[in-house]
DNA sequence: TGATTTTCGTACCGTCTCGCATAATATAAA
DNA sequence: TTTATATTATGCGAGACGGTACGAAAATCA
């Protein structure tokens, strides 16, 4: 189903981070960049599918130190997870930040949105969370809770964009907010599959457009 | 990530079809039965984490029998995915035949799908489609097209629904009919993903009953 | 310099993986 | 009964899997 032929020879760059001079040997690798490689070739695969081999090339670690380092390759899996959270999250708070209307601002929330689900070296990835729904991992409680979190928190993030369009008077104070927002969340969704599958970008970037004016539209 | 230590000693019933007389020995399996039950495994952990022994064990047949009877791993999958696709399409000309109004027909289309993601022996499964397409199988460019087929199949459903409700004077003509189906679609992938994430039904449905209120709502 | 601490890297364990070779079994046809 | 056919059942094999034991290497500290 997968290829895995390739033997990259990669090398972690060696730590950076000028501190209180660690006892004994350096690490040839910095964590941080680490989980960022491994969250890549989980995106790629999902988590079955992604062998500690691949994430041990991919680092540039052997699997010794990525043990020693994050845990089993179940630890890492969240650990990446986390870390994808948190990059998304500075991108949607920045989309929060700026002083735009309803349309713009969902306009650019999903364009940050692409930007992420159309990212991968070969192919789009579309989005973790979705990834890890739909792969067995959702069998962990742990982690199924963790997903119904996240889309929790998106609904929430998109009922504050709609909250803010009504006091800023763009949109009448009869809108159902929570609906709306459900319902943003799952186009959010079908852009993650979609641009997965293969979907070009611009035709999704067609249907955003107009979805965020069906959206935004006043009701009768 | 997920238990594999059942032994369920499973047994599939012998052919009942009477047919021309075959040959040789009989089959001590239905392909249908088998196919129906390699699909309710393959949802439950996709394809990576579904193992060969796993299949032998649910569907009966011994691994050189699937081997025969269906091709490799990837082939039973195809297989099982069309099975899907053929049961779901059954259900949704269904509710094309029956002469009812746009929302009746739309709550009836998402009923019927909450009926296929929330089945599940242990947990709701969501789609297979969305599953497929969120896992390594992606990477396939067979496995991909059929994908892609299969949202525009389903854009072009809900745009028939639409078209029909415009036809009978149920909706403006004003209305955008392409727009509105993918966004129809989105809904169908939020209510696959959050069942399949553990959000009960009960609360999907009341979505669902609110977000047809907003697809079929006349444009201001 | 030598002791201590931390990480690296090789090599390995037991298990599971998919696919198939081979033989036994059960039917229909001759 | 014999032959041909089609399936079942056993089980093997080469490799991949996740995880770890153990000693070498590289730094700081005394």
């Amino acid at each position: 189903m997968v290829q895995k032929k390739n033997r990259p020879t990669v090398a972690a760059k060696p730590e950076v981070a000028a501190g209180p001079k660690r006892r004994g040997r350096p690490r040839a690798y910095a964590p941080d960049v680490a989980i960022g490689q491994a969250l890549a070739l989980f995106r790629k695969g999902g988590f079955a599918a992604t062998s500690l081999d691949e994430l041990s090339q991919v680092t540039g670690m052997n699997r010794p130190s990525l043990y020693g380092a994050f845990g089993d390759k179940r630890a890492l899996y969240i650990k990446s997870y986390q870390r994808y959270r948190e990059d998304y999250t500075v991108k949607v708070l920045e989309i929060f930040k700026a002083d735009i209307d309803i349309r713009e601002r969902l306009r650019r929330f999903y364009d940050a949105a692409l930007d992420i689900y159309t990212t991968g070296d070969t192919a789009p990835r579309g989005c973790f969370a979705v990834m890890t729904v739909a792969s067995d991992a959702i069998a962990d409680p742990e982690i199924s809770a963790l997903m119904r979190e996240n889309f929790v928190e998106l609904d929430d993030a998109f009922s504050w964009c709609f909250r803010t369009a009504v006091t800023r008077g763009e949109l009448p104070e009869t809108i159902d907010i929570p609906t709306l927002s459900q319902l943003a969340s799952a186009t959010l969704n079908m852009l993650s599959i979609r641009s997965r599958a293969g979907v070009p970008r611009a035709e999704l970037e067609a249907f955003v457009q107009k979805a965020v004016g069906l959206l935004c539209q006043s009701p009768a």
